[in-house]
DNA sequence: TAGATTGTTAATCGATTAACAATC
DNA sequence: TAGATTGTTAATCGATTAACAATC
C-alpha cells in the first residue's frame, strides 16, 4: 500500500467537478474517457488531471484511459458520498429556507434533517416535509439524527455565537454562510460561501477588463 | 505612476474579506491598523498583507501602520463599490427568490432590478418589491436599467443556454448557481458558487481527519 | 533620536505543467 | 508488434513568506 500524503486543498477542490463531468459521461452512455478527453471538457489541464487522481494511487489503465463508471465510484467514494450525511439548517431566514428546499432536489446524498431558529413567528412553518423548531431543540435534533453538518444561515452579528454553539453539540463541519471567519480546529472543519464576497469579486472583474 | 502588474485571482479574492474587517474597525471606533494587527485578525499572514496592499500601490505609513477609513475607502473603490452595480436574477425558483431577498438586506451596492422565469405560476408575483416576470422581458430590463450582472439560478439543464442569452444581451458578468463550467470570454466574465461542490469538499473533510 | 512599521526585494514553498519510461 | 495513454519523476511557475532598508 501506497504512502498517503496529504492531499492539497486545490485537489480536493477539483473532485466534485471532476464527478459532475464523470456523471454526465454516463448519462451520455461513453464508458472510456482518457486525461485529454477530460482535459477539453473540464478546462484543466491533463497533466494535472493524472496527477490528481495518481494522489489517490491512480485509477486508470495505461494505453486504455479511464473506465468512466469506476473512476465515477472512486470519487464518489473519496468525497464519501456511498453513504448519506444528514445536516441542519441554523436560521430559517431566506438563505436557509432555500437550502432547506435546494438541497434535496440535487439528489447528491445529502439530507436535511432540521431547521432552526429563534424568531416566533417562524416556528412551526412547514418547509417541504419538515418544520421550523426552535434553537432549543437543535442539540436533541443531532443527537437523535447522527448529524454531521450544520448550515450556518444567520445573520452576521448572531454567527459567531451560533458556530460555538453547533460546535458545543458536536457538529464535525460547519457550512458557514454568514459574513464572518471561523477557525477550523482538530474538531471542526469550515467550508464557507461568502456570497457577497464573491459578488464583489464578480464586480472588480467587470470593472478592470 | 507605478506600472500595472496584473493583479492576482489570490489577491482580488482576498479584498473584500479585508474590507470586512475594516468595516467592523470602523464600526468599533479604531482608526489606525498595522499589518501584524490585521494579521491576527484575519489569520493572514503579515508579509502577505502588505504585498496585497503593494500591488495597488501601498497605502500605509511607515512607522505607523494604516489609516482603518482611508484603507477602508480605497479597496471599496479598488472594487468598485463607490458605485451600484445593478443586477438580475435568471430563475426564480428558491434560490433565485433568497437571492432577490438577501442582497438588498446586505447593503452593499448591490441592487436587484429585475427577476425573471419562465414558469407561468411563478409570474406576478411579488419578492420584496419587485415582480417575477418572463424571461421574454429580461432584455428590454437589461437596457432600461443599465445592468452589468446576470444571476443564474436557474435547474442545470437550462443553464447553459440562460447563460448564452444573457451574454447576447449585453451582461458583463455571469454569477453562476448552476452545477455547470461556463468559459470566460473577453466579453463576460463569471464568477461560480457551486453550491453543492462546497458541500462534497466538507463531506471530505469530515470524513478525512 | 529611538522605535515602529511600511515598502520592497529576495528566498521559500507548493502547485501546475512537462516529459518520458512503463505497460496495456 | 505498434500505438496509445497512464503513472511517475522532474522542471517550471507563481504565490506565500521572510528579510531588511527606508522612513515616519
Amino acid at each position: 500500500m501506497k504512502y498517503e500524503r496529504k492531499i492539497s486543498e486545490a485537489v480536493i477542490k477539483r473532485l466534485p467537478r471532476y464527478y459532475r463531468f464523470l456523471e454526465d459521461l454516463m448519462n451520455m452512455g461513453i464508458s472510456r474517457v482518457s486525461s485529454k478527453d477530460l482535459s477539453v471538457r473540464t478546462g484543466l489541464n491533463p497533466s494535472q488531471i493524472r496527477q490528481d487522481f495518481y494522489c489517490f494511487g491512480g485509477f486508470g489503465l495505461q494505453g486504455y484511459g479511464y473506465d468512466v463508471e469506476s473512476l465515477f465510484n472512486e470519487i464518489k467514494k473519496i468525497l464519501g458520498l456511498d453513504t448519506t450525511y444528514n445536516l441542519v439548517i441554523v436560521g430559517a431566514g431566506n438563505l436557509g429556507q432555500a437550502l432547506a428546499k435546494h438541497i434535496p432536489q440535487q439528489k447528491k446524498g445529502f439530507k436535511v434533517v432540521g431547521i432552526f431558529d429563534v424568531k416566533s413567528s417562524l416556528l412551526g412553518a412547514k418547509i417541504g416535509d419538515i418544520e421550523i423548531m426552535h434553537i432549543d431543540k437543535l442539540g436533541e435534533c443531532i443527537r437523535e439524527n447522527n448529524v454531521d453538518i450544520a448550515a450556518l444561515t444567520v445573520p452576521g452579528n448572531y454567527a459567531r455565537e451560533a458556530a460555538e454553539m453547533v460546535i458545543k453539540q458536536g457538529i464535525k463541519g460547519i457550512w458557514n454562510f454568514a459574513p464572518i471567519e471561523l477557525k477550523e480546529n482538530p474538531d471542526v472543519v469550515i467550508e464557507n460561501i461568502h456570497l457577497i464576497d464573491s459578488l464583489m469579486v464578480l464586480g472588480y472583474k467587470i470593472s478592470n477588463k
